[in-house]
DNA sequence: TTGTAAGCGTTATCAG
DNA sequence: CTGATAACGCTTACAA
């Protein structure tokens, strides 16, 4: 087991001082041919690598981001973590992972557990549970101790910081006006109970979207289901006493069930209802019939919070003159056979 | 912008030595009661918290363990990922998170990346390029330097270390056993074309049970995929030349693909032909049919690896005596649409 | 009871 | 050209 290797014991071995060998390493200016050589040799042969932690120490930097998201098992979240990764990695970052599980207590202990010195800067989704109680301190505490924090998605306007959202209301109102193009007339919405910034952005978008059709909104065609709901029942006294021929889903998953639920009772998909989604991920990908659905674009997402964080970090205006953007990803909608028109 | 504080400050400020402020907020016996309080209002106060750069360096302790998996996007890493991510944060650590993108290079990088004092720990599951290479020189580096390494899932013999795994020989096995049971004798293997350690142990499963049951291993019914195949044409050669009444994919997306495919062939899913995956994930429980699948447990996993890995850290054990375990994981199999004897 | 000093591994400044 | 020293923030013998 070779332990790893230290300056101090290439000083010691080659008899020479540890600043002389930091600066040979470095290939200084000041340190001659012949020593140089001989220090990077001995330190190749070792495979000698600077200390991560004693560099952080001493640069206040620590090349770490840290990013806070609700769940790590959710297609989306993934998506975008795979953009923060990749860019941050090409920059020479490492990705702290924590997960608040939608708990408000949790988001606040992990956060505070980074901002010790483990990270240089924030990437986060809020949690549902964070969002609902309007409880902004601990993002507040971070800002003020002058970390850089991007906050994506799941955002507040409570926070002065840099945002990256996609417009949910347009992204809705795209969906419902394309189904009403599409001859589509009793249009329902399936949503989250829980009040979600972004559920209820949608909601607002296929409201809009009706109205400028001059179609009625018709609140009983407004389903509100739990988040993580497993009953079909719900859906079902909804349906059943509901002629529908559209159904706009603010997520994957309940668009698929809607689907099931749909062709169960013998409604088929999409010659009587054409059913839209949200989060164009695996499953509006491989469900039967294919899903059409609203892409994210989590992935660029991702990148572009990456890229506001690692420029704030590196920037030097420090006290910067409180310049925060709000970066909007344009949402497309991917049609696919839950929609064709036929 | 309050920056942080730290002892120095306070100490400057009270007018005491660094040390004695370090001694007061442990609450050390050594120090006087009011100087304590003193102390420790102040820090409260001013809301000081150590840095964990510094304590790290002191203690060669980061507290912080490294995650390499090939990718993100992927259901059964993410749940692995989450039981992982659980366990080490309640014993107190950080998980820092790479991606190798099943690139041989991408995972040295970050491996040695990670190996300079960023993290006191490895849990990983190899990448499919690494696996195909059988370089694991990487592995025994790190694993050399003293640094503990746990593999998963992925894992090779190469290298000595701890590991979790599931028995995917044994589930592959009980899978077509389940299907003989229920009367099926043409069963077809949908797997990938990779050499991936996880596809051939399922293979030998399969192969075993037909022969264990007389039945005949008939190569032309065992399709080898690309990982990540978009046409179907490969499937549709494949079922059009041959009579199946029941398949065993590697994998959800396969077997996704494979009822869609059964059913725009007109063969019903599971009357005429049934299905089982592995890996029980979203899609599983939303497809239609819903899809009988091999569950592998992975938060499970995850938490087993955390918990071996963290174990090893925090031992002196030290030059230990090489004593390394592989952990192996009951799968079980999901009943659902896909296999319903009817 | 409090303070000094060394050390964790590096880098940067300043002397020699 | 090379080396001593201080500093990053903290802990911990050891002195006082």
């Amino acid at each position: 087991m070779k332990r790893k290797i230290t300056l101090k014991h290439i000083a010691r071995e080659l008899d020479v001082s540890i600043s002389t060998v930091s600066k040979a390493l470095k290939n200084s200016e000041e340190i001659s041919r012949e020593t140089k050589e001989k220090i990077q040799a001995f330190a190749k042969l070792y495979n000698y690598k600077p200390n991560n932690i004693a560099i952080s120490l001493k640069n206040k930097r620590t090349k770490n981001i840290g990013v806070i998201i609700p769940d790590i098992v959710h297609h989306f979240f993934t998506t975008v973590f795979r953009g923060i990764e990749k860019y941050a990695n090409d920059k020479g970052y490492n990705v702290i992972v924590c997960v608040s599980d939608e708990s408000f207590d949790k988001e606040v202990i992990n956060m505070e557990m980074l901002a010790n010195g483990s990270i240089d800067g924030f990437i986060m989704a809020l949690s549902a549970e964070t969002q609902l109680k309007n409880d902004y301190n601990h993002l507040k505490q971070v800002t003020d101790q002058g970390i850089p924090l991007v906050l994506f998605d799941r955002v507040t306007d409570e926070v002065n910081c840099d945002k990256v959202i996609i417009d949910d209301q347009a992204a809705a109102h795209m969906a419902v006006s394309k189904m009403i193009a599409d001859g589509r007339q009793r249009i329902a919405l399936v949503t989250t109970e829980d009040y979600l910034n972004v559920s209820s952005k949608r909601e607002e978008g296929y409201r809009k979207a009706l109205e400028e059709h001059n179609l009625p909104v018709r609140e009983e065609l407004i389903l509100r289901l739990p988040y993580q709901y497993e009953d079909e029942k719900l859906s079902e006294v909804f349906f059943a006493t509901q002629e529908v021929d559209a159904v706009l889903c603010v997520n994957e998953i309940f668009a698929v069930r809607t689907i099931r639920f749909l062709e169960d009772n013998d409604l088929r998909v999409p010659s009587d209802v054409s059913v839209i989604g949200f989060t164009d991920g695996i499953l509006s990908r491989l469900s039967n019939p294919t899903l059409s659905s609203v892409a994210q674009h989590g992935e660029e997402m991702g990148t572009i919070a990456a890229k506001m964080l690692i420029d704030k970090v590196e920037s030097d205006i420090e006290e910067g003159e409180e310049e925060y953007r709000t970066e909007v990803v344009e949402a497309t909608l991917i049609e696919r056979e839950s929609t064709r028109s036929s």
